[in-house]
DNA sequence: CATGAATGAGGGTTCATTCAT
DNA sequence: GATGAATGAACCCTCATTCAT
């Protein structure tokens, strides 16, 4: 009755397909990623891809998903691998949050802009591609969960939250903080090194160290 | 007897086509911008385009020195218009540069993810494009002039910096911290206001002072 | 059980598309021929001429290539075919070469002037385009082909010939001399009829014997 | 009543265009030059170009009659220099021919090819450049100066000439031949230089030689 | 499903030439 | 005469996409 191979939903190939795209959009960016260049890398004809995704953004919009899902799921990986220690502090929370958007850029790099960009949905596009919408609620998700995990941890550490707007905003700027200080650790990786002897991965500890202060 | 066209140095065209381009760039991205479109809109013709520049790529260069310059010249201007007045704090000059970005960015939106971004002059491309010796420069420049900045008045503040290094990238984090909040500020406008009841430039100016108590 | 299209190792299209350009090559020159004519003649689009070739520049070398190759083998067979009769002199045999040369330019009109041009070949372009390896080395093959039969021509008529060398330099010769004269007699064919009454294979002829004289 | 600067008829800028323009063929050929080059290099706007030549073609069209004239004048100079010693000889007078051809062709390389090729004067073209007409005469002056240089030697050595028309023949088989040679000495020098160890005036000496040896 | 074959719709760039001043 | 300014008409090339088989 039921059909045997239930578990791949998505054929081999079109996993390939996203596979060998998002390698290439990692090395090339999506724009100078031809179709002709997946094709090829996929082992596959230019038309294969067609069957599979109806256009080149479409499978840019399924890496994109795929990307906030990854992300997503790093957070809880991230925060939950702390629970069973004794003393989680939110100092451990905030550096797992920071390190996984470290990882996260090390694996979508093309797809770390998206997490300070808004995602457009107007019905007009949401009604073609309702990929859209579950990238946006991914999206929400992520941004609740950090939230939630915060919040937390600052009820720890600092009581005296009168509104839960100005922490939201508060948590909003670390965000965006953070993201650009690791945009920046990584574009400029040789002069750090050069100017200030030290590798990206000090560099960036010291920086979150830093904003992590501003928490409190 | 004075000579009449004396101080008109870049010709009127080029002057409109770098306007025209300059808008285009801000509406659309420079991609998107088509040599055709710049010359509908400048009212010429497109050969017309080519008899001021050699390329697209001469008008984006161009454009990126007029945009590192005027960030230059902004943040001079920003800091020194303090100095008349009887205690300029390090905070007001910590602030001075943060609001220079913005308006850095509210000018030059294509340009301002340069700042975070590595500038690679391999000899090659510099010994065809003198242009972007002079970019490179005016970049490491303002670098210069902000670590000048802060320096003097992280001294005023914090008399306890050992390491010079140690406070430079401090400043470069932060540096990358202004970068990441005002992106954000800018792309989540609407969300901001919707969700935390702020405009832009309250949340901004939260963010800054956020940023700004690391320093010390 | 054979399979079925294995001889047909370039495609129909690629064969068309040289066809074509050889045609208009020959009718109006190189650089006159546009791609857009090319496409039309060949009754396909622009675009699909580049699924075939990356660029013009690449027809014209497959093109290139295609004559030398072809007058290799013109030679070769012009020679062997004597060699069945009796008697095979060495002015059966320089008279072969001749009219080799002119079948040639008949079908390559374009690329006859490249057996009196040398190719150049810096390192730069022959790794990015290796026929230019194969066009050069077919080149040498004629070199050496030509230089050979007419040595063992040589030998039977002058036994006196001292050096190497200078017995080179005579064939040479005779190969500037043999390309001028075809030239000559291509272009003023008309002059030719109208003041010497001769057709212009008359003309050939005597010049080619004229020619032959100076090599005994 | 006359004129002061009647020699004068061409302006100076006329002059300095040809000049110019003659320079940059010879260095990368007709097709190769721009106006915008030729303009630069005589140090004037290339609006004024046009004041002096209708068209780019025009301006070619008018070094080629000078180039024609010069080879004319050239061959003239070379017969009659030889004309006051005791015992001018055909092989002389030969020899003579071939190397006006050699320095014409360096002071025209990009109008030697003319030489050989037909100019083809249609009754349209005709009427609006004028000029072609002329150069069609001076090539056909050409072509009966050498005749009648040839023919006179000829009749010293060789008196046995029954047919005029035969004799024509001749020297014109000589006079492609010659260019041929030239021609590839040129183009081949480095592999002449290579292989037979002869400088390029060497080798033509000998195939000039071995040419006149047809003639007797 | 898979693909070979083909292409429409541009995109940037070039250059001889014109014309008002 | 001389020129500054402008351009029309091409030209080569690119690439995501389609469709019959």
């Amino acid at each position: 009755m039921a059909r045997k191979k239930e578990p791949e939903r998505t054929p081999v190939n079109q996993k390939r397909i996203v596979e060998v795209a998002k390698e290439l959009f990692m090395e090339k960016g999506i724009e100078s990623t031809k179709m002709d260049e997946v094709a090829k890398q996929a082992g596959m004809s230019k038309s294969t891809l067609y069957v599979y995704f109806k256009s080149k953004e479409e499978i840019v919009d399924y890496i994109s998903l795929e990307a906030m899902k990854y992300l997503l799921e790093l957070l809880k990986t991230s925060i939950s691998r702390n629970e069973g220690e004794k003393e989680v502090t939110f100092h451990d929370q905030y550096m797992a949050i920071c390190h996984a958007m470290v990882t996260y850029k090390k694996e979508y790099p093309m797809n770390f802009q998206a997490i300070v960009e808004e995602i457009r949905v107007d019905d007009e596009s949401l009604k073609e591609k309702p990929i859209l919408r579950e990238i946006f609620e991914t999206g929400e998700e992520i941004n609740q969960f950090i939230i939630g995990v915060l919040l937390q941890g600052q009820s720890q550490t600092d009581s005296n939250q009168s509104s839960m707007e100005g922490f939201i905003a508060k948590i909003f700027a670390q965000w965006g903080s953070i993201y650009g200080l690791i945009v920046l650790a990584d574009n400029k990786e040789s002069y750090i090194q050069k100017c200030m002897h030290l590798t990206k991965e000090e560099f960036l500890e010291q920086g979150f160290e830093q904003l992590y202060r501003t928490m409190k």
